[in-house]
DNA sequence: CTCCAGGGGTTCC
DNA sequence: GGAACCCATGGA
């Protein structure tokens, strides 16, 4: 796939947006849905090695190949001088269009978790449960595989109280009542409240689902940690002439936040700043 | 031992 | 409406 925009694999695909793939020298191997790829840059050509010809555009949909990143940075940088901080930070990051079923189990997975843990969940969910590939590995497993068994059965997966909310979000999917679809048609604020009708989906995996999944490229409430770093960087709001584009900003700014400030007073810092907010003014 | 990791449900007031 | 506390796991 040629012409990726200045894409930078490592930051996009190890940021904890998506959980399944594995660093190889400069190459990355994953597996998306039954998909399993290595990838890796030429220059700015995205090489897929083990892609069947058919899959391509599943591919530049998942990488987002079809969205102008270079004219959509260049708005960023014009319009704000902090988020143009974020953007030469980290220039080649880029927000991915995973599948939903997948993107809502990884999100519910990594409530009040770390990202080695979410991977370890999320890999024992896909070997225990998923449909083994040509070439090994496993694939993730199906709404309705999940939605046939009991909280009890997910024991393996050594997660806690989130199996039973992994059955929860897996029955509704496969019965019907969350649909993507539908969801995709919806505006926002009413795919939220649909997403946090499923039992351990609050704003935040509602959110991370709107943005690593849906797209949903719109005004985007960030949970308090992002706030935290949202204030630090707009101390007078979102400039208007990014607007629209927050979901993207956001993952910049996730970015630039996890490399900039010190992880021990993330936490602290945005409670101090929660009681602030709830407090004062 | 305690703390905490990219939350959310429940139970109080 | 929001604060306090609970939830399991495993690493530091």
């Amino acid at each position: 796939m040629e012409n990726c925009g200045g894409m930078d694999l490592a930051a996009t695909l190890d940021c904890g947006q998506a959980f399944r793939w594995q660093a190889n020298g400069a190459a990355w191997h994953g597996i998306v849905e039954n998909r399993s790829v290595t990838a890796r840059m030429e220059g700015d050509a995205l090489i897929l090695e083990g892609a069947s010809e058919t899959d391509r555009d599943f591919w530049v949909h998942y990488f987002a190949l079809d969205v102008d990143y270079p004219a959509l940075l260049e708005k960023f940088c014009s319009g704000n001088k902090r988020l143009a901080e974020c953007v030469r930070w980290n220039p080649g990051i880029r927000v991915l269009r995973q599948p939903f079923f997948e993107t809502l189990c990884t999100f519910i997975i990594s409530q009040n978790n770390n990202i080695p843990r979410i991977k370890a969940i999320v890999e024992r969910l896909c070997t225990g449960l998923g449909q083994p590939l040509e070439g090994g590995g496993y694939g993730f497993p199906s709404a309705e595989t999940l939605a046939a068994l009991e909280p009890e059965d997910l024991a393996f997966l050594r997660a806690g109280w989130r199996a039973e909310y992994l059955i929860d979000a897996a029955r509704r999917v496969a019965g019907g009542q969350i649909d993507e679809t539908a969801l995709r048609a919806m505006p926002m604020e009413n795919a939220r409240a649909v997403l946090c009708t499923i039992k351990g989906v609050g704003p935040k995996v509602a959110d991370c689902v709107l943005l690593y999944s849906l797209s949903f490229w719109k005004a985007f409430p960030m949970d308090v940690w992002m706030k935290k770093a949202m204030c630090q960087l707009f101390p007078r709001g979102v400039p208007v002439s990014c607007r629209g584009h927050e979901g993207i900003a956001q993952q910049f700014i996730f970015d630039y936040a996890r490399h900039h400030l010190p992880s021990g007073q993330k936490q602290k810092s945005a409670r101090k700043m929660h009681a602030k907010q709830s407090s004062g003014n």
